[in-house]
DNA sequence: CATCTATTTTTGTGATCACAAAAACTTGCT
DNA sequence: AGCAAGTTTTTGTGATCACAAAAATAGATG
């Protein structure tokens, strides 16, 4: 049944509230998010029907909207598959998730209130507990949630979706940055955002954000630890 | 069979090389895009599969696509429409719209050759000429073509998904802009970009591309006409 | 006339089927 | 063994059906 490489994916159990074709995609999404599906492995459609035990159709609607979010490639042969990383794509994806997230960033400053501000220390110490924890899995969660609550502060804010889109490519790769962030001991730039959020300083919190991306990825700053992993998933 | 407002859309005759999903999705894309499908107004999968003359498959999945894609709106309802916009949202996406081209235009600049700068030169010319003629449609279409041939002279580019979900969020607006634009008679600032670029200056690029995408949504700079036509998309 | 309730219709979701195209496999030849 | 042609299987696409939920309509009641 299983030609290639066996494909492993945590399955949670379903919410009765949610149609499946919601679940199937969240439960996709959090998949190659996780790098759990190794790029260029080709997806069919029964197949992963046949592994989350769903009829063909909801599995077809999700592979169309993860690809639409350019979290899956739709090849000419209408294969789908997880897009293949180079060492110049990775760079791109790291420039503009700086760019795109400071952005974000500045716009949400105005509306960030005391009340607000304090959710972010608390979300900043939740980040810290996983990491005396070494739950590598949680720091990326809850490292996430500390940005999108602050990008969402922007109550107009229109750019989280294309945000997510770039975490999403960046997703496989960004759990090999979490295991190398164990040996380094990254502290993030959290603190230095929230001093710049009280102070009301734009320029400071852009700076903070720029400096957290960075440093996020920084161990990909040696040419060869990056070409290193991306190899890795060159595997046909 | 059409209670609310009818729905006109421009119908062109399918390639047979491509799927009637591909199809269904850039035709209604392309109504999106050209605010030919009012903002509230409920979209039924049955209804565009007999506009359209289509089996109700592949519209509902051009339908997902085009909602991953923030073009269409999924209300808890599960019903699809083009979504509303305010005066705040449509600053956002202006905004957005600065950040992410200024900066896809700064990372493709290092690319542009001599005779990539040969081709924008003549896709400018072009514009122009329609601007000559009066070609309202031509004017969109071909100014969209320059900006996107300038952003994909970047081989690696990964932001040109992102820049098009935020042209098909003011698509329906930009009509409008261009209709205005008449009146206005503004020269676009694609003349100060190609000069910027034939010095290989990022900076003067930005700041060009910056002030062509501000002048382009100028006229809505005064609060009452802008507040006037996103009025006028507010009939439920 | 307005407002709530019951009934009918419409709608999205998901399952299943048919079919042509693409892969994978087998076979035969050098 | 290496490779090409033919055969079988698998796959995505699109059509159609069933069903529960939502919306529209009709009716009744104040």
């Amino acid at each position: 049944m299983d030609k290639k490489s066996p494909i492993r994916i945590t399955l949670t159990t379903r919410d009765e509230t949610v149609t499946i074709t919601q679940w199937v995609y969240s439960t996709l999404r959090h998949a190659v998010m996780n790098g759990q599906i190794l790029p260029g492995r080709a997806l069919t459609i029964r197949e992963l029907a046949s592994i989350l035990d769903v009829s063909p159709m909801p599995v077809r609607e999700a592979l169309r909207q993860l690809a639409a979010e350019n979290a899956l490639e739709i090849q000419g042969n209408r294969r789908v598959m997880v897009p293949r990383m180079t060492a110049m794509k990775f760079n791109e994806l790291c420039e503009a998730r700086i760019t795109l997230e400071s952005h974000a960033a500045a716009r949400a400053l105005p509306y960030i209130d005391k009340e607000r501000l304090q959710l972010l220390i608390a979300l900043d110490k939740e980040i810290d507990q996983a990491h005396d924890e070494g739950d590598l899995e949680q720091i990326t969660v809850r490292n996430q949630r500390f940005h999108r609550t602050l990008y969402t502060s922007n109550p107009h804010q229109i750019t989280l979706p294309l945000i997510e889109s770039l975490w999403l490519q960046l997703g496989p790769f960004m759990r090999l940055a979490n295991s190398k962030l164990e040996e380094h001991y990254t502290i993030d730039r959290h603190n230095e955002a929230l001093q710049a959020i009280e102070r009301k300083d734009a320029l400071a919190l852009q700076i903070a954000i720029t400096a957290d991306i960075r440093e996020g990825f920084a161990f990909a700053g040696t040419p060869e630890l990056l070409h290193s992993f991306i190899e890795e998933s060159a595997s046909a």
